[in-house]
DNA sequence: TATCATTTTTACCGTTTGGTCAAATATCTT
DNA sequence: AAGATATTTGACCAAACGGTAAAAATGATA
């Protein structure tokens, strides 16, 4: 009778979540995601996030218990996917390859998912009321420890001296840049509203700001 | 009887100013200021911009006509200053000087008015509903002008080939990250809410970063 | 001090918004 | 098909919000 089969008498997987749960659930995260990114928490209205759902609002309350309930979800979800390329720099790797993989996969991100960058910077701009316990934890815990790789390097002598985190947060904004301030960089450009033709230009400057130069090159790495 | 000594019965200056309307739109100014950079334009309330003006909600919109307006107004009066460090590259100098006094005066900007930042990335993460005509005519005029700049000097080879917009851009972001984003910043480098002392560090950083390398000093600039 | 324009306040309004409730409907199991 | 559970909806509410109107108070001028 305990297990995870069935207990009552309903359809439920793992987690206890009906099929009709799960879709509903990522309708509206959907949804959210489209109307949070576009204007911030207190811009978005419930109205607006369950019209997109093509959902009522009460059904869409239904599943989630508040506003507040879901901008948390969205940012729980995104943070694992935020945190990705910076976890996959390796200690064995030469600072090239790895810092040079580590911009472009971040670069990527921006030009993948700029609603979800959107919604951190917005989150973050608002003093990070939701998640400022993980940029304490564990956004720390894995800076200081890729900062330790970079360090390394330098120590080695394989890279430019400087302070590694910041480095890091030059990464940080300069690749995120294109995605929190879009509508700067294409009306600065002449461009389009879906134009995102800049995206390689931005990569070749990137590349030759950060390794082009920062990291000086023996030879034998 | 026209010119601008008295024309009613009142004490009026230049503008057609009260000595109260000057100081009581300043004060509101400066209210809303703190209110729009913490909040953004929709999680801020005119009473709490009233109350922070130490003023009632109806005699704030006597000075201004709509929550809007003084939005308006103080992205109005921003640019101004927020171009002032652009304007100031000078097609006669050397790259190195130019360049470094560029990124010195937009960190600046960023430690010294860090609310102003937050304004105006609010406004365009927003989508720049205010100024995007700025940013399309102004702006874009004045980095083309000084990208123009920057392109004579990499055809000179005194600096290293790239695309001038786009360095730039990656001025922009990482100087006005460390005002944008200063709670990610402060919590990952575990430093309290007021502490800025990590602007020393950031300026070495950022000089490493466009200066040390990234311009090809032949000696004799 | 009388006069007039300016400034401030009190009371209020219509709308929007996040959220609730109870009833109705659909879905699933037996 | 019956019964139980899960889902959806329409009607509604209290609070917050941007903004208005008109009277009261203040300040400047003569």
């Amino acid at each position: 009778m305990s297990g995870n089969a069935k207990s009552p008498a309903a359809v439920r997987t793992v987690a206890g979540k009906t099929r009709i749960q799960k879709e509903n659930e990522t309708r509206i995260l959907r949804a959210a995601l489209d109307v949070f990114s576009e204007s911030g928490f207190h811009g978005a209205t419930l109205d607006r996030i369950a019209s997109e759902a093509s959902m009522s609002k009460p059904n869409l309350l239904y599943y989630f218990k508040s506003k507040e309930e879901i901008h948390v979800a969205l940012l729980t979800d995104l943070l694992d996917v935020w945190l990705a390329p910076l976890r996959a720099i390796r200690p064995d790797g030469n600072p090239v390859d790895e810092i040079g993989s580590y911009i472009r996969r971040k670069l990527d991100s921006s030009r993948s998912f700029p609603r979800e960058s959107r919604l951190f910077a917005n989150e973050i701009l608002a003093g990070a009321p939701h998640i400022g316990d993980f940029l304490q934890t564990e956004l720390k815990q894995l800076v200081e420890e890729k900062a330790a790789i970079l360090q390394r390097w330098i120590d080695e002598g394989r890279m430019a001296p400087c302070d590694p985190r910041h480095l890091l947060f030059a990464i940080w904004s300069t690749t995120q840049h294109y995605a929190d301030f879009s509508v700067q960089v294409r009306h600065v450009l002449g461009l389009g509203a879906g134009d995102k033709s800049y995206y390689d230009e931005a990569a070749r400057m990137l590349d030759t700001l950060f390794l082009g130069q920062l990291i000086s090159r023996p030879g034998s790495d």
